[in-house]
DNA sequence: CTTTTTTAAATAGGAGTCCTATCATAATAC
DNA sequence: GTATTATGATAGGACTCCTATTTAAAAAAG
């Protein structure tokens, strides 16, 4: 076992996680240049889009794990390309609200068919379901630690009933379109979503998070 | 199902992975700013502090996804901060090599006991074995198409014989220390690594994709 | 052996990404 | 009212990234 320990299990992750995202993150640059934008300004354009209601600077930048001012150019640089448009907000005369313009929700979305996708695509549909609940578990547990705002999650969702279907291929059931749905159904950013309130969320994480003994790899 | 499944689970995947990577990103920055670092400078010393040898300056622009020019600029950067020396390849006098210096070797390292680190311990331990076995695919799919150059990991190694042990928890093997490892051994970057040949390396591949069906998650 | 082509890196110039600090203004507290 | 606080805009600076060009050495072609 010589030299094979002297990692911890948690590094290998970190690099792991940081050696795909720097290699999604090139792409991302490569693919959203033809379209004349920049990652941050599509950053910006996909979180507006999934909000037609529009979001104040700085919710934007509690988002995009950025600060105030790093928001408010690249708004202005959307803006200059009529992508997006700042009105006041009628509650708070100091807020600045941005909304995606009718031009921009017109565009065609650029479904990039990337690398990164298809290396997702290599994993057989269980590892990608798995994943995406592992990922969810990650998200959540930012939040948690307040390293991220709270997003429009499944798991903070008061339509949310996690692993009440125990043995069935789709153990979770969404109130709201009361229908059971499984962990590649999971959302990140559902329109329908419904805070729940405190106690609420925090039987629905722990039921999330040990689920009955079903899916475990190894003892 | 209404509304349910309007996005595909590549999409979602991309969604958490991009959410996830842009709240490390921010912890980078955040986190490597006291030592006077930026992200790429911090990148590009801890690729050469697993290479005391040094790396060619199209190397590491190769390994971080940017063109030459711009790790030109971060390593002229990280000269002036007295944290690495560049130097004539004795073997072709156009090229340059860049390695870290001393001081640089004898810096505590940083070991960044960050949030994402947090979310990551809040993981089962067989979680996280399973997602850095996913997360290796992930990589190793974007060698194979050319996204990213190979690495050291383990699936491309001469001394890695997987899945050799199909019962055990630690079902690899490693040749050069003669030693079983489970997932949670598996290395990103791993000093002792030979280049296997590429039908040996096929092997290993495919071997590592779909080892006996122990821990598939939902048939 | 020259000449030509290719290759490695540096340089120049430009757009964009981040930050901190500051300023104007609106909402809130006293 | 005045003081405090909160939202954004602005200013200035370091860094990140790009493309295009230049310099110089290596490799290929003649």
């Amino acid at each position: 076992m010589v030299g094979m320990e002297t990692t911890a299990l948690r590094d290998r992750l970190m690099d792991g996680l940081d050696r795909f995202a720097s290699a999604m993150r090139a792409e991302v640059r490569r693919s959203v240049a033809p379209r004349g934008l920049s990652p941050a300004q599509d950053a910006i354009l996909r979180m507006l889009l999934a909000r037609p209601a529009g979001l104040r600077v700085r919710v934007l930048a509690g988002h995009l794990g950025v600060r105030q001012p790093t928001v408010t150019g690249s708004v202005i640089a959307l803006e200059r390309k009529g992508l997006v448009r700042r009105q006041a907000d009628p509650a708070d005369a100091r807020a600045t609200i941005v909304k995606v313009t009718p031009e921009a929700l017109a565009q065609p979305t650029a479904a990039a068919p990337s690398l990164a996708a298809a290396a997702l695509a290599d994993l057989s549909d269980a590892e990608q379901a798995s994943l995406l609940k592992t990922l969810i578990k990650l998200i959540r547990s930012l939040q948690l630690r307040q390293a991220i705002p709270p997003q429009r999650i499944c798991v903070t969702c008061k339509y949310f009933r996690p692993n009440v279907h125990p043995e069935a291929a789709e153990p979770h059931h969404c109130a709201f379109v009361d229908a059971p749905f499984g962990n590649r159904a999971l959302r990140l950013d559902c329109a329908e979503h419904g805070q729940a309130g405190a106690p609420e969320m925090a039987r629905n994480w722990n039921a999330f998070m040990t689920p009955r003994p079903r899916q475990e790899v190894q003892p």
